[in-house]
DNA sequence: CCTCTGATCTTCT
DNA sequence: GAAGATCAGAGGG
């Protein structure tokens, strides 16, 4: 079995973590111990109180992003358009910047996901978009949000054996729905695997 | 396959 | 009261 990302994974710099995140399995267990997993195939970089585009944007700091600004490896889950929405925090305490999960490729746990996703018809409409694989594996902002991947007991990350996402299989893009953001609207952090049809749009 | 539009609901002003 | 880090369905090619 493979073993969970470490904090030294989360405690680089947002860029670093964002793209090894790629490839990686983000798992989410039940009480009664059943897993619903996939690995990551899609992420967006948010780059704290500089990036117009992300929540911290001037360092206002508020009850809703509180946990960007903790240690690297916290979840940061927030509600848009009445979806959820899961971010990796990154870096050290105080330095609000994360990574957006925005697809995965279905692992395990699929005919669970399907009953989460009633509209879902194929397996390439489960988890491609970030609402869709919060509502798939059941992440929530009550349950999870301010999380620790690293050591919690439903949420967590897997490093995906025998290794993660070669850099030649990496696309690159402006980040998706933040078009408001004048000159960092168009810079390439968002991240995807090349040719999967997980991701949520090519 | 693609583009467009309405529903949705929390957050902060 | 307005603005979104979105989704799903409709309609056209």
């Amino acid at each position: 079995m493979s073993g969970r990302l470490p904090r030294s994974f989360y405690t680089r710099d947002a860029v670093t973590v964002t793209l090894a995140l790629l490839g990686q399995r983000l798992v989410r267990v039940e009480p009664d111990g059943t897993r619903s997993s996939g690995r990551i195939v899609e992420v967006e970089a948010y780059l704290g109180v500089e990036d117009k585009a992300a929540h911290t944007f001037g360092g206002r700091r508020s009850p809703r992003n509180e946990a960007m600004y903790r240690v690297g490896g916290t979840a940061y889950v927030y509600i848009l358009y009445g979806h959820h929405c899961l971010n990796v925090v990154a870096s050290r305490e105080g330095e609000p910047v994360a990574a957006l999960v925005r697809a995965l490729e279905p692992e395990e746990g699929l005919a669970q996901m399907y009953a989460r996703r009633p509209k879902a018809r194929r397996d390439a409409d489960l988890c491609s978009g970030p609402g869709k694989l919060c509502a798939a594996l059941a992440i929530t902002r009550p349950e999870h949000n301010l999380a620790d991947l690293v050591d919690g007991p439903t949420l967590f990350i897997e490093k995906a054996l025998p290794r993660g996402v070669g850099a030649g299989e990496v696309a690159s893009g402006p980040r998706v729905g933040v078009d408001y953001a004048e000159e960092w609207a168009a810079k390439p952090l968002r991240f995807w695997v090349r040719g999967n049809r997980h991701v949520s749009k090519a």
